[in-house]
DNA sequence: TAAGATAAGTGGTTAATAGTGGGTTAAATT
DNA sequence: AATTTAACCCACTATTAACCACTTATCTTA
């Protein structure tokens, strides 16, 4: 099942004084009537953090539904998914607060870099985003297995 | 079948002189009509504090039920949990008194962590949390087992 | 192409709520 | 009956969320 959701794009905002993001309004008006307003924001597996519309995160928390709290491994795996995630909703201005511990965890100062990668929004530090650009080149060995699952 | 509940963040709150401890708005929130300020509070598999609105809890239990009393695991898993389980109500303010034997089994001091997670809630002394996150990484094999079973 | 109109991005102020502390009364236990 | 425990109520403070206002950019239309 794909998602209803196509982010694209790249956009370079500020971080205001009471933490507040704008959600650039290209991105802003795909959320569907359903999900007005209402999404996810989370730590990325990077050093980022990810925003999913609330249906997006829906069908993701589902899957999570699946798994039994009396495995070690998935009570780690689930505590450590879940208590990142803030459910939130953006103002009538299109913006929302950033928790101050994905600030951290994404050493955001002042500017910030925000994505768009299909279902779901990344938001980065400009200068560690150019970083990890330079340093995360995909090798040849990598494009090849690509290539066998995606046809672009 | 899918709880209604699906319970996420991370809160950092304070437990005060009479052993109470406030449930987070967002959390407390959610709790519905039928449930309201009735819930359940007992043993984590880990050193921590579980809480399940109580309609959780009696589905739960439903599936205890299922269990046959002649297995010896069956029934030392059974009284574990079911002992230890304490029928609370949250007060006006949202707060409740963590039962003294459970402030023992979590060591919980004058910080408390509370996460959301799905279906239940966790209350953590925040460094009991810190040292059960660094030692209890997943390791390679389990996320590969994982993956077999989640997709996201 | 210029001017007006609309929308987007940013900043600040006010009002509501959340978190915390403590006290008073009712209940329970010894 | 006295002491302790638990439920209930009231109050303060800090944070958050809702509201308003301004500037800059973009789009439209003459």
């Amino acid at each position: 099942m794909s998602s209803q959701y196509t982010f694209t794009g790249q956009f370079t905002f500020s971080i205001d004084s009471k933490n507040r993001i704008n959600i650039p309004a290209p991105l802003r008006k795909q959320f569907s009537k359903k999900d007005k307003k209402t999404f996810v924001v989370t730590r990325g597996i990077d050093q980022c953090a990810w925003i999913y519309p609330i249906s997006e995160w829906n069908f993701i928390q589902n899957e999570l539904t699946q798994l039994s709290s009396l495995s070690k491994t998935n009570r780690i795996f689930l505590r450590n998914h879940l208590r990142h995630a803030n459910i939130l909703k953006f103002d009538s201005q299109g913006r929302f607060v950033l928790p101050q511990s994905l600030i951290n965890y994404s050493s955001i100062d002042k500017d910030v870099t925000i994505i768009g990668v299909l279902n779901k929004i990344e938001i980065w530090n400009p200068n560690l985003l150019r970083k990890v650009d330079q340093s995360d080149e995909i090798d040849d060995q990598s494009y090849e297995e690509l290539s066998e699952r995606v046809n672009i």
